[in-house]
RNA sequence: GGAGAAGUGGGUGAGUGGCUGAAACCACACCCCUGCUAAGGGUGCAAGCUGUAACAGGCUUCGAGGGUUCGAAUCCCUCCUUCUCCGCCA
């Protein structure tokens, strides 16, 4: 949620911001309701405080005896309090249309952002290692999974429907060593504490980190008010919620399955496990002091590349454009990774800095040097998606025999295995 | 799931209808004292909204939501959460 004041105090400045994210800000529409809560708020509070008084005036009449009096007060106040309800319900109403229209507005982006529509104005900042020679056809993940019995869509489509895989075997195998390398780098070489979070969340966890109220129909409900995480940021940022935290910078990192309707997405990346319904994420999230979050930012993305250097995979980082900038998000960087099946670069990891936005709609705070509370910044990237990478490792370490050799890092997860297939 | 107890400020914890936005203690900040250390004394210290040049002032908030009342942290109802005991269970 934007800072309500930055709207009140320079209201033209941030819509222009905001266009540069594709949304046009209601200005009247927000003049004339803060306008009208403003009287309203007056009214309302001028009637709390007569009634204040007068009430007190009831017990300060009965003590000195005077029956009469005290009735006649009461009466009054009881006036008083009609009105007040009139005006209470009123300003009610008012603060909750306002209160509904602030929660759909986006973070405004980091004036670092470029401008832009789609992922073509995209910026790319850097190209690290090399396209992969081979001197055969390379294939795709699904050719390779499925001739060595690593990956069945059609059990998956019986089971569950379609965009579910099941993987089998040493593809399987993989999967899980992929997790856990992610994992055992980001606690024992980059500062982060491990967590085991929850996959089902209420309504509020995900407000405070805005998938609600605008996206609810990219998620997963069940029939007792749970949503099924789309990704382990939900849990993990909101483990600040309605807090005070003083001990701050905190890394958190947890590999969990995210579940996505991909409402919307239907006839992209149809093919293969690239877009799913279900796939596993380790994720990465910083809470952090106002001041340190551009900071921070840089070093969670040098994490997530850190991955995808000792595993070898050729990628590039793009910093996202306005109009490509997620609903919380004041800058985000992409990582992509290079598919020989697709002869393409393709989003594996997105690290995002939402200073105060996340913060503000959880009511996550800390303290500022003069001991006052403020709201503090949260910072999220995958580190990696483990379903992406998986199909990245197949692809880029795929031999001509149609095997898939191990990446050195990641044997000892594979029981000492060079190669799969 | 059954029975009981409890939810108050950063923490512990008083408070059963107006004098309580809230005692006391701890933590924290500043000051004083004390030649280290330890200890002692004083002051301040919830948040949000509104308001002011800045103070002041006003309103709201004692798990959440309803209700009673002129007036609710305090009484009533519903819900949520936590703790204890029992049952069940990976």
């Amino acid at each position: 949620m934007l800072d309500p004041k930055l709207l009140r105090a320079d209201l033209d400045a941030t819509a222009a911001r905001l266009a540069v994210k594709g949304y046009t800000l209601d200005v009247a529409r927000f003049q004339a309701m803060d306008a009208s809560r403003k009287a309203l708020q007056a009214d309302m509070e001028a009637l709390q405080n007569e009634r204040k008084l007068g009430s007190k005036e009831v017990g300060a009449l009965m003590k000195a005896g005077d029956t009469a009096g005290a009735e006649a007060q009461k009466a009054k106040m009881s006036a008083i309090g009609d009105k007040l309800d009139s005006a209470k319900a009123q300003f009610d109403a008012l603060a909750e249309e306002l209160n509904q229209w602030m929660m759909e507005i986006p973070n405004l982006p980091h004036p670092s952002v470029p401008e832009g529509q789609d992922e073509n104005d995209n910026q790319e900042l850097r190209v690290v290692g090399t396209k992969p020679e081979f001197d055969f056809e390379p294939v795709d993940h699904v050719t390779l999974a499925e001739n060595m019995g690593g990956v069945d869509f059609e059990k998956a489509v019986a089971v569950s429907g379609s965009r579910f895989a099941v993987l089998a075997g040493q593809v399987a195998r993989l999967h899980r060593a992929l997790a856990q390398f992610m994992l055992d780098t980001h606690t024992q070489e980059h500062g982060y504490q491990e967590a085991y979070v929850p996959y089902l969340v209420q309504s509020q966890a995900l407000l405070g980190t805005g998938q609600l109220p605008k996206f609810e129909e990219d998620l997963f409900k069940t029939d007792s008010d749970h949503y099924l995480i789309p990704t382990a940021e939900v849990p993990l940022t909101n483990l600040v919620r309605d807090s005070i935290v003083e001990d701050l910078p905190q890394q958190w990192v947890a590999h969990t399955p995210c579940f996505r309707s991909e409402a919307g997405s239907y006839g992209r990346d149809t093919r293969g496990m690239f877009r799913q319904h279900q796939f596993d994420k380790v994720e990465l999230v910083w809470l952090t002091r106002p001041e340190q979050s551009w900071e921070a930012l840089e070093t969670l993305v040098s994490h997530a590349e850190a991955i995808l250097k000792k595993l070898g995979l050729h990628y590039r980082v793009v910093n996202l454009c306005g109009g490509d900038l997620g609903f919380g998000a004041a800058k985000t960087y992409d990582i992509e990774v290079w598919l020989p099946g697709q002869q393409n670069f393709r989003e594996i990891s997105s690290c995002s800095n939402t200073e105060d936005f996340q913060a503000r709609r959880m009511q996550a705070r800390t303290r500022n040097e003069q001991g006052k509370p403020e709201y503090l910044h949260s910072l999220n990237g995958s580190g990696l998606a483990v379903g992406r990478c998986l199909i990245a490792v197949l692809e880029n370490y795929q031999l001509a025999d149609g095997r898939v050799a191990v990446p050195e890092v990641l044997q000892p997860y594979m029981g000492g295995l060079t190669h799969i297939g």
